[in-house]
DNA sequence: ATGATATGGAACATTCTGTTCGGTATTACT
DNA sequence: AGTAATACCGAACAGAATGTTCCATATCAT
């Protein structure tokens, strides 16, 4: 890729996690992001069709740098017994970092389409995990219901963390969310 | 309050509910809501500030009916001890009429706002039936935490029932709900 | 019957969106 | 170093949606 074309890309991105940290994604503007990124209208419209395929490329990005992250650390403790849950005890940690400020993306309320990317991505992560929980698992659930129960059970643990500000470790974090899946 | 006011805001909330079902609300536009509700401009923003004020007094007026029907169903069966579940069981069947389109809301990706507003609403009920599952919760959990997974577990399990296009029974779904959590 | 008020319709300024164009600067490639 | 390709800016643009204002008319409460 043209190096003024990661150039753009980049300073539209920084602008848009700077501005998504203090507003909400709907509330946001076009003008607002190519004012503070810096470049011109033509050039946002040139790399984005629309504001929410920006979103969604961000996404893309980002969550692929996050659980990839926590999938090559499965892999690489695959044979660890001592801690069946490290996958979702990693998955906190990294995600206190507070990369790209994807907290304030987390804990928005009416931030639905990030929701819907973040909780995709996840169901898949909790897919490959599902032996994890499968001793806990009642032969009546269907198994796509128990899929779904894990996985928003994980964004409900994730969501009160971030609005009780973060006050736990992520050990004890992940502790809670073992303890009532 | 004046019959005129009355007629225009039942004709604003017809209008509304039809629209919803078939459109996402961020992408209705005011000018649609009146073109079918059949009222001037004016007399929109006479009754409603914003968009988003009209989906609050909306959720309301709905949640308000629905939640009151099931709490009152509560208060009379309060000392019925066969069915602690009866509540929930009770508010999927309500749920499942579907009255005024609220599916098409709730099973909706983009709808922050509507999602929040039946999250604190079925929150104070949750709250209020704390007792049900006290003997599930385990003690190094805190209250807070336990009160909010339940309400999140409520909403998963209403989403999927939803989502798989509500195949099951509402004792059936109860069930499932009551199983897991 | 009368005064109050909700309505409809139209016009309006404002904001945001997404597109187009021409001139300029940077790039990749030979 | 020279050249063709292309990404850039800036400005202008049409279109759509928002929220406001005005006034004549119809309906209401009393």
């Amino acid at each position: 890729m043209d190096r003024r074309q990661r150039k753009s890309r980049e300073a539209i991105f920084n602008a848009f996690t700077e501005l998504v940290a203090k507003k909400d994604f709907n509330h946001l503007t076009v003008g607002e992001i190519i004012e503070l990124a810096d470049v011109g209208r033509a050039t946002f419209y040139a790399h984005f069709e629309t504001k929410e395929y920006l979103l969604k490329e961000f996404c893309s990005e980002l969550f692929c740098h996050i659980f990839d992250s926590v999938s090559g650390r499965t892999h690489r403790h695959i044979f660890d017994c001592d801690a069946p849950e490290s996958v979702f005890l990693h998955l906190f940690s990294h995600l206190q970092k507070n990369d790209r400020n994807i907290l304030s993306l987390l804990s928005g309320q009416n931030n639905g389409l990030f929701m819907e990317y973040f909780r995709n991505d996840l169901a898949q992560l909790v897919e490959s995990q599902l032996p994890v929980f499968a001793s806990r698992k009642k032969e009546s659930i269907p198994d796509p219901f128990w899929s779904a129960y894990i996985t928003d059970t994980f964004l409900s643990t994730l969501k009160w963390w971030l609005q009780t500000g973060m006050q736990e470790t992520p050990e004890q974090i992940t502790e809670y969310f073992m303890q009532v899946v």
